[in-house]
DNA sequence: ATGCTTGCTTACATTTTTGTTAGTTCCTTA
DNA sequence: TAAGGAACTAACAAAAATGTAAGCAAGCAT
C-alpha cells in the first residue's frame, strides 16, 4: 500500500494479470480490507471522516486515510475539504464508483447463498 | 493463506466483516491472485493441473497448488485424481463458482469503462 | 496562553501473502 | 536399473498489507 517495489515477481505479475483482464484491475482496486466498508458507508451520500471510520468501527486514523487516498487516486472517491476549524472533509463516491452497486448486490447475493450452501460442509461431524 | 493467527487483530478484523457482509466473505473467497485466472480457465470445462498452470503462466507450482487448495476448500473446486501414472489430477469448477459468470462479466464491464475513464487522468500532462 | 477537536502523518512492528528452490512419490517405459 | 513425468510438499525468503502508538497543525473558545 505504501511502497511497492516495481521489479518485483510480485508486483510484475500483478500488473501483467491487471493488463490482460479488466476483471483483475477491477478487483485490483475495490479488494482491500476497508474499502468495501467505505462504498458501504457512502453509498447514500457524503461523509465526513470522524463519521465514516465511527461507522466502520475497529479502522483506525492510518488504515481509513491510506485506503481513501488510495480510492481518491484511483478514480472512486472525491476528497472535499472544508475550510473550518476543526477541520472538515467529506468524503463521497464518483458516478464511476457508484456504477459498482450492481456488482455489490450480485456479490452479496451469491455470498449468502455460497455461504448457506457451505453449512455445515466444511466441519465434518 | 498457510498459518494465519486466529487471535491477531488483523484477523480479527476480517472475520468481523465477512460475518457481517455477505460481500466481504465472497469477496473474501475469490480476491486473491491467482483465483481469477483458475475461474477463467475452468469456465469451459476440467482442466488438469499442468495444462491449468502452463495456461496461466507465471504461477508456480506451489502457488497454484495453494490456490487450488482453498478453493475446493471453500466449495469452489472439485478436484478430481486419476488413479493413473503418471499421476492425473483434475480440477473444475463447482456449480456454485460458476454462479459468479454474471459477477466476472460486470466486473469486466465495469472495469474497462473505469480504465478508459482513469486513462491520463493520474498522469498530469 | 491553554485546551480542544478534526484530520491527518511518522516511525515502527506484526501478520499475511507471494515467491524460490529443491526435493519426493508413484509406477511405467526404456 | 535407471530415467522420467505429473502433481505435489517442505523449508526458507521476500514483499506487501495491516496495525500501534504517538504526535502535529489550525484556530476558536476559554
Amino acid at each position: 500500500m505504501a511502497s511497492i517495489k516495481k521489479n518485483s515477481t510480485n508486483n510484475i505479475n500483478r500488473e501483467t494479470i491487471k493488463s490482460r483482464c479488466p476483471e483483475a484491475y477491477a478487483m485490483d482496486l475495490i479488494g482491500t480490507r476497508w474499502k468495501l466498508s467505505v462504498f458501504y458507508n457512502l453509498k447514500n451520500g457524503p461523509m465526513r471522516f470522524t463519521v465514516l471510520r465511527d461507522r466502520i468501527g475497529n479502522v483506525t486514523d492510518r488504515m481509513l486515510t491510506l485506503h481513501l487516498r488510495e480510492m481518491e487516486q484511483d478514480g472512486l472517491v472525491i476528497r472535499t475539504v472544508y475550510p473550518e476549524v476543526p477541520a472538515r472533509v467529506e468524503y463521497q463516491l464518483t458516478e464511476s464508483a457508484m456504477e459498482l452497486q450492481p456488482v455489490w448486490e450480485l456479490l452479496r447475493a451469491w455470498g449468502s447463498r455460497h455461504r448457506n450452501r457451505q453449512e455445515g460442509v466444511e466441519v465434518a461431524p
